[in-house]
DNA sequence: CATCAGGGCCCTG
DNA sequence: CAGGGCCCTGAT
């Protein structure tokens, strides 16, 4: 098969709603390692795909957080239809909740007694990511009860099996396959990725998706707990995968349902200055006072957290939590 | 060498 | 609703 050549280009700008946060919404350092995406300051690279094609993207800041504006170049391997640019803008726009409004959080934000000047530091970060539901729901299955670095096998093991590599602007990036491409996979082809018992929930998952009993579009527009239920409902995902689902890839950020146990390990620490609380006192707490806002609020708290660490930042109580 | 828990979820009793 | 089993890995 000949290689797909991504070299043709196409441009387009879009302008955010005001304020507007480029890195904080591009990049969240919390995340484990893949070669989906990449990351320098004012600049973030993607392979994603849209309807039936696959588009290298890189996405440049060329705006300030008072006038946002960024600059989107769309790699692709033959020529374009007008309606296909649209398209990836638009599903752009949706993914990095680019014209959310955020002026209610910010007003809390400012009055927070503790953490004002996280808030500050990331003002106009989105909740994002540049995944498809699907695609999303892979990345929470591999998350499943395992480390970060089998984390980490496991997807460098399916995307290097169904993932499709995009080569473009000098680098090589995978975007996860279709639900469809896993009709005529084994449960055991899989499992020989080392998968293990999550080979059951790709499957029945990417069956779903094919027929249609997952309608991403419709989850899109429903409302936190129907949006809840409806993901809930299917094979292998539980409170958890539901959680991640909701934030970011449905733009759900109202009260959280739901900790996991290192979650709770990191909350208790940076919340209370503590070893070990409840997960229920920190759900209650964290609920009543940041209420619909509260996924927002504690993420951009956590995302903190990780690009001190990122930064170099000795956090002696954090590094243990990180299982690499 | 064996045992165990892990960034959950399903199924059973 | 509590608890066992699941795939694999690295830690002990």
């Amino acid at each position: 098969m000949k290689p797909l050549v991504y070299a043709r280009k196409s441009s387009f700008v879009i302008e955010p709603s005001a304020p507007f946060h480029f890195d904080g919404t591009f990049h969240k350092p919390s995340r484990f390692p893949a070669p989906l995406d990449a990351w320098d300051p004012g600049k973030f690279w993607t392979a994603m795909r849209v309807g039936a094609s696959v588009y290298g993207l890189r996405i440049t800041n060329s705006g300030v957080a008072s006038r946002p504006k960024i600059r989107v170049d769309v790699f692709h391997n033959r020529k374009l239809a007008a309606s296909e640019l649209k398209a990836v803008r638009a599903e752009i726009s949706w993914r990095f909740d680019l014209e959310t409004d955020l002026s209610e959080f910010n007003r809390a934000a400012r009055a927070d007694r503790r953490f004002a000047p996280i808030f500050r530091r990331w003002r106009g970060s989105r909740s994002a990511i540049a995944l498809s539901l699907y695609e999303l729901m892979i990345v929470s299955i591999v998350l499943q009860n395992a480390t970060v670095r089998r984390t980490v096998q496991m997807m460098n093991a399916l995307l290097e099996a169904f993932g499709t590599r995009i080569p473009f602007d000098s680098r090589t990036l995978y975007a996860i396959w279709r639900p469809r491409d896993m009709r005529d996979v084994s449960e055991h082809e899989l499992r020989a990725l080392k998968v293990g018992y999550r080979a059951r929930f790709i499957k029945r998952l990417s069956d779903d998706f094919v027929a249609g009993t997952v309608d991403e579009t419709a989850i899109r527009s429903m409302d936190l707990e129907s949006a809840r239920r409806e993901l809930m409902k299917l094979y292998g995902v539980g409170p958890e995968t539901a959680q991640i689902l909701l934030y970011p890839a449905c733009h759900r950020c109202g009260p959280m349902h739901h900790i996991a146990p290192w979650q709770q390990k990191i909350y208790s620490r940076i919340f209370y200055g503590r070893r070990l609380i409840p997960a229920t006192k920190i759900l209650a707490d964290l609920n009543r006072r940041y209420g619909m806002w509260s996924t927002l609020a504690v993420s951009y708290v956590w995302e903190d957290l990780f690009w001190w660490r990122k930064r170099g930042e000795q956090i002696v109580w954090l590094e243990p939590e990180i299982r690499l």
